[in-house]
DNA sequence: TTAACACTTCAAGTGTGCTTGAACGCAATC
DNA sequence: GATTGCGTTCAAGCACACTTGAAGTGTTAA
């Protein structure tokens, strides 16, 4: 059974090991072994764990929230039902936020073409757009 | 000319009122006028500039960032490689963000599969998918 | 055997982005 | 003329997600 340090952890997820340990505290990293001298002894759930926590942090859940998540996982049988509900709720937030950025993504790619524009107006001496409404 | 009082401002972004003060104070939400009796008037230009505070906070730019921005686009003719510059840097981490949240969708999307074939099984009393690498 | 190194706990501190509270101004309505 | 409503300033406070510091333990290499 493959094993991980802390410090190996820290390389793979490009997390500061004091990170870690805060979600460990938070309770949102659970079951962290420890050795003979109380070092931290991480599994591959761990590593799966972390996949998903920087997942869902990406995508907006707070700390309160990868708690809740993983507290009804840990009890299965009893919440699915949550679980569902929650990973539903977080699927939607995703395509929200999938569209939103889309959007702001056109946004800025209009704003490089004006101000390419305005460079351009600038080098040649012409009189610059006037595209006030968008700016 | 139009123009608009901080509640109306407030409502159309849905932004508190106090959140446009803080703008104002960091510099991000600039040229706000003020009535006889010191009340502030906003007008088209600010209504425009928080469509793009609101676009660029969205793609994770920091006030700090905006800041930035912002002064380099009020000193246009003297600064406008930076702000270019500032805005391809921005369509790049823009188009990172957008790769990464559609792999998070997928990851999301697998889950909610997982959990439903689960839910399934427990209902229909039988083993549960062994689904270990994932979960 | 002593120095370096990797790790531990626990409490306190930090940065960001607002939010809240207190005390006040001005204009309109009862 | 008092109340209501909408605004003002300024300073302090807050929530979140970590980060840092101090003091200590245990293994490893010179």
């Amino acid at each position: 059974m493959k094993t991980y340090t802390i410090s190996e952890v820290s390389k793979i997820f490009d997390l500061p090991a004091s990170t870690l340990r805060y979600y460990e505290e938070e309770g949102i990293l659970t079951n962290v072994g420890r050795s003979a001298n109380h070092q931290r002894i991480y599994y591959d759930m761990h590593i799966n764990r972390l996949r998903s926590i920087c997942c869902f942090k990406r995508t907006g859940m707070s700390i309160a929230q990868l708690k809740d998540f993983f507290s009804f996982e840990a009890d299965e049988e009893h919440s699915i039902d949550d679980m569902l509900a929650l990973l539903e709720e977080q699927k939607v937030t995703v395509e929200q936020k999938l569209k939103e950025l889309h959007a702001d993504y056109a946004h800025v790619q209009k704003k490089v073409r004006f101000y390419t524009d305005v460079k351009k107006a600038i080098e040649n001496g012409l009189p610059k757009p006037d595209w006030s409404d968008y700016k």
